[in-house]
RNA sequence: GCGCGGUUAGCUCAGUGGUAGAGCAUUACCUUGACACGGUAGGGGUCACAGGUUCGAACCCUGUACCGCGCACCA
């Protein structure tokens, strides 16, 4: 570093370092390494997406922790890669070719669709990846993986085959969340509850026997008028009784476009009100044009039906409502659907409604009960409706054929974290994932998309009726366990079929030719495909033909650990680095990602031969907060408070928008991020930077060797202070306490390093005008004699100090700390591997053991002495303050020592105080009214005739002993309570005492000080 | 409804029973041998509220209020 800039300038620096380390394989794993493995899977990104800050905080962390345990010594594997993001990725492609083509996926054909979302892969899903290697995150990029890699691929099909074959996976039509705008189920994580306003509609229907003739001899009251105003009328509900003597019941709903699809209405049998109509039925009013006939539902009874709730009559539509759904399967009630897979209402909801989006349906269908005066009332509500998370609409309970995983492995999943095999920190998340997993539904895997790992299953409809196809699941799953390994190149596909209550199955055989071809031979017969990925053109020639729908991405993404590392063989790198060490997300994805790895860790990393004594996925997992805007709103693309990350960059360097987040991200809280944080980060690169070229411009060699016996206090002072940063942020690094480190060695390195150290030093650093051809000539601090040996031994301390804090700033600062090192010859004085190359291979600094501390006589009493004499010149410059001097002015002080005072001391004080001069006299006898100040050491004394305002001093004192004189009311009135020095033990009670003492000494002081004044 | 966090300086947050802290912002002064992306010195707090335990509570306990989050959910 010879020649070095004011300000740290980090672009060009970062590049450099980058492609450093890229080409010397700093990041590489060696998977056959003998040092202690260190792994982290990072959480894939979406390929197609752009990193914001939430990005940065996860992987800034991850970068942290893997730097640190390189200079732990560890062998690190940061695992990278991207997520193919079904739903996402769709969309966005879908969007994109909306608006150039005006085509709909459907215009252009699955295979087509396909070919295009690959193109819009290979073309953004780098982009990401170079983003993060802007924030200079250390991944392992050799061994980059994407959820849709062939072997990855494999890898999902195999687990669902076993998941089937275990009987884990099965198919049925159920009630699931079905999102209308992008047409597919969803899981249930996948859908928001959201608060919505709406109306609650009472309308009434009428009650009749099985043959639709009125129900009789049953006492009502009268009927309720049509809307009445401001009356509850859950209250007056139960049966009424109009003019002609007709029963009348009236049901409250949110969704009166449901009506059509309503085939009974439920009362609690219980309910007195309403128990001896059961049987009857009641009159559907929607939709009107049927006959009677068909409108006629039955009145049924159910426990589900809560009395207090409504009117206590609940219209069940088990076509279009999970809870109507059940009720509907324990009363064999018909299923009636009225909307369709878009949200449209469909034929069945009559003539009115059909064709209408169900928003639009919702309004129409109010229009019809108030036309038809059955429509009693319609008052706000406000109530909880689930959302598509992604698509942001209402999603539809809907009956569907899917396919559902019961979850595997709940148990020890359950176990590992509740026994503390596997920590999360903060731990109070361990209690939300404890209580997720025993209260798991299960996972519907199947989505009606097209972007995704296609379902590995084929049927054979034939010529069965649609009816049988539903009732007799024919099932064909190919088996890739062989796939791929070694030489041996064949397949075998094993066409599973199940009947009700026969198994069928034929086996086939696919061997892969010399020119790569797969030849498949069967009972019936034999044919040729040229790719691997013809399997399915193989079958569908057979007769088969493949389930349309893709798998969730959440069941590509479980297998993250271990699929990106050659899972199912037991290759070097699982052997090696899983389970991996530390998993760092966001608490947001604890269900859909972080849950599901764990389970699928037991349930495929068990096999003996992976020889595991625990096949969970990770020892720890880190959850960070949430990135917010400064007002602590979520960051969001419609409210643009989330600022691009790459212009931050480009705008104050890498390392500080690394430092600005990391200082603000205290473990288990919310990130309120502020571009001011940055700007933090950016000016502390800086202060490093600069302190660098400070010792730089002293000039010399790097000064390996501290003598012992040159150490003066401050030496002694700012070594202790380094060992206790030491110990701190390590101490804080353990505990994932990010920001507590940042902010230790924050302090350290500018408070302490910068602000006392390095100003104290020049009293051992002759100033350039003391030199003359490089010989010191000038010295007021010592004699000349020697005074070479102190520079060089105070150049000693601080390359030691440097060497240590620019390693320990490494995990954090990784660029501007790689050019330091090089640059202040700190890499020089290294072995290769040991931080010759680059610091991302020197050793964490370790706290000082007990030997060296004696070595170099570190005793903390060096701590106490030297606070004390920074103490003096803190008070120091507050008498020049208080003087009203310019901090400019040079002025003369004179201190009268209460102890001998060394030579260094006095002129580090002159230094530090910025004076003229310091006269040390025993003997002074100050003038009346001087401005002195009272320390341990001594007193400090500016006597500067005529430049002293008396009316300022006065008001100075006067302020000093009114505090001092309540600092000992408080101490008192402690030390006067007898319970307080009976019950208090001995060493508080000591400290209170010498604190009044203390206190006292002082007040008497400044008391005569301003007595003095006066007089 | 159940559960989990939070409430400390203008802002963002540290602070596990014994003298209330940091950064930013703010005020005054200062371009002093590296750093104005800097230096020096200040001002600023009934630690949400109410009880309790204790010689002593920001800290432990109980309750309340407000903010945030998660889970469940009634038409």
């Amino acid at each position: 570093m010879s020649e070095i800039s004011k300000a740290y300038e980090p672009q060009s620096v970062e590049d450099k370092w980058y492609e450093f380390w890229l080409k010397q394989g700093c990041f590489t794993a060696d998977e056959k390494s003998a040092k202690p493995a260190y792994s982290i899977v990072i959480p894939p990104p979406n390929v197609t997406g752009m990193l914001h800050m939430g990005h940065v905080l996860n992987n800034t962390i991850q970068d942290i922790l893997s730097r640190k345990a390189r200079m732990d010594g560890k062998e690190v594997l940061w695992l990278p890669g991207t997520d193919h993001a079904g739903i996402a990725t769709q969309m966005m492609v879908e969007k994109q070719i909306k608006k150039e083509e005006k085509k709909s996926r459907h215009d252009l054909g699955r295979e087509e669709f396909l070919k295009r979302v690959w193109a819009w892969k290979e073309e953004k899903g780098g982009i990401i990846i170079n983003q993060l290697k802007k924030l200079g995150c250390s991944c392992d990029w050799t061994r980059e993986r994407f959820t849709m890699d062939p072997e990855y691929s494999r890898c999902v099909q195999k687990v669902f085959v076993e998941l089937y074959k275990k009987g884990l996976i099965y198919r049925g039509k159920r009630m699931v969340n079905w999102c209308p705008a992008s047409q597919t189920a969803l899981s249930d994580e996948e859908v928001e509850m959201k608060p919505q306003k709406g109306f609650m509609y009472h309308f009434r229907v009428e009650a009749v026997e099985a043959d639709g003739s009125p129900v009789t001899g049953v006492p009502g009251r009268p009927l309720t008028p049509i809307v009445s105003e401001g009356e509850d009328t859950a209250k007056k509900s139960g049966p009424e009784t109009d003019s002609t003597g007709r029963i009348w019941l009236t049901i409250a709903t949110t969704r009166p476009e449901t009506i059509p699809g309503d085939t009974a209405v439920a009362v609690n049998p219980k309910d007195p009100r309403y128990a001896h109509l059961i049987g009857k039925y009641v009159v559907r009013p929607l939709p009107a044009e049927l006959p009677l006939a068909q409108k006629l539902i039955p009145i049924i009874g159910d426990e589900h039906v809560d009395f207090e709730f409504g009117t206590g009559v609940l219209k069940v539509t088990p076509a279009h409502d999970k809870a109507d759904f059940d009720i509907g399967q324990r009363h064999k009630l018909p299923i009636i659907e009225v909307i369709a897979a878009d949200g449209s209402m469909n034929d069945l909801a009559g003539l009115d409604l059909a064709g209408l989006d169900r928003f639009k349906a919702r309004k129409v269908a109010v229009e019809k009960l108030r036309e038809s005066e059955v429509l009693v009332e319609e008052k706000p509500y406000e109530n909880n409706v689930g959302y598509s998370q992604r698509a942001d609409v209402p999603i539809e309970p809907r009956l569907s054929e899917q396919w559902f995983l019961k979850y595997p492995a709940v148990e020890q999943s359950k176990a590992c974290v509740a026994e503390g095999r596997m920590k999360f920190h903060p731990d109070r998340w361990a209690k939300v994932y404890d209580h997720w997993l025993a209260n798991i539904q299960d996972w519907c895997i199947s989505r009606q998309l097209w972007w995704g790992h296609r379902i590995p299953v084929w049927s054979r409809s034939g010529d069965m009726s649609l009816r049988e196809i539903y009732s007799h699941l024919l099932t064909a799953v190919v088996e890739a366990d062989n796939y791929g390994k070694g030489d041996a190149r064949e397949i075998s596909i094993r066409i599973d079929s199940k009947l009700i209550n026969t198994d069928v199955i034929e086996f086939q055989r696919i061997t892969e030719s010399d020119d790569g071809g797969l030849n498949v031979s069967g009972n019936h017969q034999v044919m040729i495909c040229s790719t691997r990925e013809k399997i399915s053109d193989c079958l569908e020639n057979l007769g088969w033909t493949q389930d349309s729908d893709v798998l969730d991405t959440w069941f590509s993404s479980w297998l993250w650990p271990f699929a990106t590392m050659g899972w199912p063989e037991q290759t070097e790198t699982l052997k090696k680095f899983y389970p991996t060490t530390d998993l760092v997300t966001g608490p947001d994805i604890i269900f859909f990602w972080v849950a599901r790895m764990i389970m699928a860790g037991y349930e495929f990393m068990s096999e003996p031969k992976f020889a595991l004594p625990d096949a969970m996925p990770f020892q720890n997992v880190y959850f960070t907060g949430i990135i917010r805007d400064k007002l602590g709103r979520k960051m969001s693309k419609t409210l643009n408070n989330s600022p691009d990350p790459l212009v931050l960059i480009a705008q104050y360097g890498a390392d500080a928008v690394r430092f600005g987040t990391m200082r603000n991200a205290p473990l288990g809280q919310d990130v309120l991020f502020d571009e001011k944080d940055v700007e933090l980060g950016r000016n502390f690169c800086n202060k490093l930077w600069n302190a660098c070229r400070f010792r730089q411009m002293q000039g010399g060699e790097v000064q390996g060797e501290i003598e012992r016996t040159l150490l003066n206090p401050d030496d002694k002072w700012v070594l202790l202070k380094l060992d206790a940063a030491i110990r701190e942020v390590t101490i804080a690094l353990n505990e994932y306490k990010f920001s507590e480190a940042t902010a230790a060695l924050y302090r350290f390195f500018w408070n302490e390093y910068c602000d006392w150290y390095v100003e104290a030093s020049k009293a051992t650093l002759p100033r350039p005008s003391d030199l003359l051809n490089g010989e010191i000539v000038k010295s007021e601090a010592a004699p000349i004699e020697g005074a070479a040996a102190r520079k060089a031994n105070t150049l000693a301390v601080m390359d030691f100090v440097l060497s240590h804090t620019i390693r320990m700033f490494h995990p954090f600062l990784p660029f501007i700390t790689e050019e330091l090192w090089h640059g202040m010859g700190y890499a020089a004085d290294m072995p290769e591997n040991q931080g010759g190359k680059t610091i991302m291979n020197a050793p964490w600094p370790l706290p000082f053991d007990e030997e060296l501390k004696g070595h170099y006589g570190l005793d903390d009493c060096y701590i106490e002495m030297t606070d004390e004499k920074y103490e003096l010149v803190r008070q120091g410059r507050d008498l020049r303050r208080a003087g009203n001097i310019q901090a400019a002015k040079k002025v003369k002080y004179v201190f009268k020592p209460a102890q001998h005072l060394t030579s260094h001391d006095a002129e580090v004080i002159k230094l530090l105080l910025n004076a003229e001069a310091l006269e040390v006299n025993e003997n002074f006898q100050p003038s009346k009214g001087t401005p002195v100040v009272q320390a341990k050491m001594g007193e400090l004394f500016l006597p500067l005739e005529g430049h002293i305002d008396p009316a300022a001093e006065k008001i100075r004192l006067g302020k000093e002993v009114e505090k001092i004189q309540s600092e000992i009311t408080k101490v008192e009135q402690k030390l006067a309570n007898p319970n307080f020095t009976t019950k208090v033990p001995p060493s508080v009670l000591a400290e209170h005492e010498q604190r009044l003492l203390d206190w006292h000494a002082k007040l008497a002081h400044t008391q005569s000080l301003l007595d003095a004044l006066k007089g």
